[in-house]
DNA sequence: CAGCAAAGAGTT
DNA sequence: ACTCTTTGCTGG
């Protein structure tokens, strides 16, 4: 095309329009025009302001630019352009909206989840002085409440228009909760009027410092000043760290990146009113910088040399030698065989040759014990992204990636939203892991799948490690289309635990005593050996809370909880009844409000009634818990994990938490108090979820060259599954449980989307299931539904469930077509007025 | 038939 | 999701 084409418009009288993405669950793009003046600042994957409604501005994704005018209606203005680089790339726009298809929610949603909601800009209300006020004053009367307003509005320093108040500091001014009234009340006295105030949320990171006035950078004049302090012996001690720390005669730059204020006033010597004064006196100035909150390491590329072992080495050849061929392979390592130091090499190779790697871990699992590692061999090319860290945070990772900063992340499952545009490795690992998946709300995604896509998208290479693979990723690489590679022996040749089994029933029937009944004396018998020996144990116990409910002894009675269908179970510490589900909490009664009795009993056992017995059987264990309860402080998590490799605690008791990916040296003994519960799930994934727990709880045993003991209780020793984990024998579990899902059409052999039914009255959901199961019944056929059935717990939050299982072929075009008609069908229910207050919810691959 | 609450429609 | 609009219902 000539380059003088003579009909083409000068680019800035070009007629653009914009879809535009809103983080909201609503189907479509909208579309809004560019004003002329800003269409050269028009960036695909930048944020925009636009008006939504008649009286929400919201912030949003420009997702396409095009000249084609809406048929239909006039499209608004963009008000505002955010960005002037994306914030969301080109290929992440792309997974996005494989996401939202593929776990059938709207792109809106997905975008929600991915951004840091720093990144989404907040908008509040705020009241200021109405401009025909400030003329004309008012002529009608003012209560008190309201005049207090109108002061607290005058008292600005901007006189003219006066300060602005949001909603919140005038409730706070009235020190009341129904302010509402007052503001409209004054609203229509023309006194003040509303208005919306849009603001970044993310805020950066400013440290104080303070340098030396420059007319003091000159020796002479230092020299001076030196005498003229001389009677002042606690400002020179300051004056003389500050030169101390920063050479200022060297050059004029030095002084002028100054010193951390704090460092000024770290020591007991060192004063801070000193500082203020040489502050106030003009010796020293004060400035704000901003700085990461990620800070550059100085010895970086402290690359921490390590030697891989022979198997490790071999182990990783074969993975290469894989990638040369696949672009997934699954590296199948027995727990403490050095998967860790395997995935580092490979990191290193990638980033050699140039591409990004994103390290995905299950959530709990990302502890400071991994993080560290790959610190000090990547140093500040490593991101971390994590449920715990702070808004602001998220947000300088996020930017990191797009700038480059952070060629490596390591992080959770929402990692797999941040702005990559060159992946070259992707490693998930503990792959089998149920955290990869989010319940709710949508998108319901399995950042394991995510994963997979965007390497196909990026060109990546994808390595999913675990002891103990998915059902789903072995039969991948038993069909060949996946690479597998094996690692069978343990780094420092530490032989397998010796596994135990403890019937209960038996001794049960022996008559066991009741404080100790759910420790079998051999439990209790190993527990202490193992102590006296100064080595450590870990007691598995996958129920929190002192008792998973109590009951009267007179009358039967259990509390249940008030919203949902189960019994609350009882913890002691905090002395309360706690509902699992909805977190619903009530007072431990002294009496059955039934009969009065004051014999109620705690039934069965969680992890604080294990703590509190074992403190009692051995009083001198330094008994630590690790569950939900005890790990919601930030930093919670951490300091258990700290003093148990310290040793500062030999026993620690746990739910799942202490199952995962942890590395200690010197525990000997894990002991499982009830397996069957366990192996008991109303569920099709049951049993791997079951091998998979007693696999990786009885890795914790036995690292660094000892022989570890597991024991399991189980009133049933006779099940299949327990030869298969106390050989270790991993294929053994694959081939009987392929062979189970086979026969009853389970992944992978089909794909599974389950669909559930909400309504308050128990009635309605049920009608709205049957309903539904027909609609899919007649689009999908009779074979590919399953239901309606109530699940176990069949109301939660004071909604009635009812559950509909689809199976489909897996086959790509079908499950395209299938997802389709299930929309179609769920479009139809919500659109019905039957069912109106009814919630439909899908959940694709659920786990 | 006002006055209010609950349900429905629409947002570009 | 949120808000404006319509419909439905109670009291009279």
């Amino acid at each position: 095309m000539p380059a003088d084409e003579p009909s083409a418009a000068p680019a800035d009288r070009v007629t653009l329009f914009a879809d535009v993405v809103l983080p909201l669950p609503l189907p479509k793009l909208y579309t809004y025009r560019v004003p002329f003046e800003l269409n050269d600042q028009v960036v695909i994957g930048g944020r925009v302001l636009v008006q939504f409604g008649a009286k929400k501005t919201l912030s949003c994704i420009v997702a396409a630019v095009h000249e084609t005018p809406p048929k239909d209606y006039q499209a608004k203005y963009i008000l505002e352009f955010i960005d002037d680089a994306p914030v969301v790339t080109q290929p992440q726009l792309k997974l996005f909206r494989w996401i939202a298809d593929y776990y059938l929610c709207t792109l809106g949603e997905v975008i929600n989840a991915a951004l840091p909601s720093a990144l989404k800009l907040s908008s509040e209300s705020r009241v200021q002085l109405h401009p025909q006020y400030l003329a004309e004053g008012t002529p009608y009367p003012l209560t008190e409440q309201e005049e207090k307003i109108v002061a607290a509005l005058s008292a600005g320093e901007d006189k003219v228009e006066g300060k602005a108040l949001t909603f919140s500091e005038v409730g706070e001014i009235l020190e009341i909760n129904s302010f509402h009234k007052v503001i409209k009340s004054l609203i229509q006295k023309d006194v003040i009027f509303l208005f919306e105030h849009i603001a970044d949320k993310y805020a950066p990171k400013v440290v104080k410092k303070v340098r030396l006035a420059h007319h003091f950078v000159a020796e002479a004049a230092l020299e001076g000043l030196f005498e003229a302090l001389a009677s002042k012996p606690k400002q020179l001690d300051v004056l003389m760290r500050y030169i101390q720390r920063v050479p200022v005669y060297q050059n004029e730059h030095t002084n002028h990146g100054g010193l951390e204020k704090a460092a000024l006033t770290s020591s007991p010597h060192l004063s801070p009113s000193a500082v203020n004064t040489l502050i106030k006196n003009g010796v020293l100035e004060q400035f704000d910088q901003i700085v990461s909150r990620f800070p550059l390491d100085e010895n970086d590329r402290n690359q921490m040399p390590f030697q891989l072992s022979e198997a490790q080495t071999t182990a990783r050849d074969q993975i290469m030698d894989s990638f040369g061929q696949k672009d997934i392979t699954l590296l199948h390592g027995v727990t403490g065989a050095g998967k860790t130091e395997i995935y580092i090499d490979l990191i290193r190779s990638a980033l050699d040759g140039g591409g990004q790697v994103l390290y995905l871990l299950p959530e709990i699992a990302l502890t400071a014990q991994i993080v560290t590692r790959l610190m000090r061999v990547f140093g500040s090319r490593l991101g971390v992204y994590h449920s715990k860290f702070s808004d602001n945070e998220r947000v300088e990772v996020w930017n990191g990636v797009l700038s480059g900063r952070f060629q490596v992340v390591v992080g959770v499952r929402s990692a797999v939203f941040l702005p990559f545009d060159n992946l070259s490795l992707i490693i998930v690992d503990e792959e089998h892991e149920s955290s990869y998946k989010q319940y709710d709300p949508a998108p319901r995604y399995n950042a394991r799948e995510v994963a997979l896509m965007m390497g196909t998208f990026q060109g990546a290479k994808v390595l999913l490690g675990s002891a103990t693979p998915s059902v789903e990723t072995y039969y991948q690489c038993r069909a060949g289309r996946w690479g597998l590679v094996s690692l069978t022996k343990r780094f420092g040749e530490a032989g397998l635990p010796d596994i135990e089994l403890i019937d209960t029933r038996r001794n049960a029937q022996a008559g066991q005593k009741k404080p100790t009944h759910h420790f079998t004396p051999e439990l209790t018998a190993a527990i202490e050996g193992k102590l006296s020996q100064g080595e450590q144990v870990i007691l598995f116990q996958n129920r929190r809370g002192y008792s998973p409910f109590i009951s009267c002894l007179d009358c039967g009675w259990i509390p249940k909880c008030k919203s949902c269908a189960v019994s609350l179970s009882y913890h002691k510490f905090a002395h309360e009844l706690r509902c699992h589900y909805c977190g619903h909490h009530d007072q431990m009664p002294r009496e059955c409000p039934a009969c009065g009795s004051r014999a109620i009993k705690a039934i069965g056992f969680g992890t604080e009634r294990i703590e509190d017995d074992l403190k009692l059987m051995l009083p001198d264990a330094l008994v630590q818990r690790m569950d939900l309860d005890t790990t919601r402080a930030k930093n919670a998590y951490q300091q258990i994990i700290s003093d148990f490799e310290q040793q500062r605690t030999n026993v620690l008791v746990g739910t799942q938490m202490v199952t995962k990916g942890l590395d200690f040296g010197n525990v000997s003994l894990v002991g499982i108090i009830n397996a069957d519960s366990i192996i008991h799930y109303p569920d099709f994934r049951a049993h791997e979820r079951a091998y998979q727990m007693f696999v990786q709880v009885s890795g914790r045993a036995g690292r660094k060259g000892k022989k570890g003991k597991v024991i399991i209780q189980t009133g049933d020793p006779q099940q299949q599954i327990f030869e298969k984990v106390m050989r270790n024998d991993y294929v053994a579990f694959y081939e009987y449980e392929i062979a189970q899902r086979r026969e009853h059409m389970y992944p992978p052999f089909a794909r599974v989307i389950k669909l559930t039914v909400k309504h308050v009255e128990e009635r309605v959901a049920l009608d709205a299931a049957v309903r539904l199961t027909q609609e899919l019944v007649e689009r999908l056929g009779r074979d590919a539904v399953l239901g309606p059935e109530a699940p176990y717990i069949f109301r939660i939050r004071n909604f009635y469930l009812q559950e509909i299982t689809i199976k489909l072929s897996r086959e790509h075009t079908v499950l395209k077509h299938a997802k389709a008609q299930i929309l179609e069908s769920l479009n139809l229910m919500r659109d019905d007025k039957n069912f109106r207050q009814a919630r439909f919810v899908a959940d694709v691959d659920p786990m």
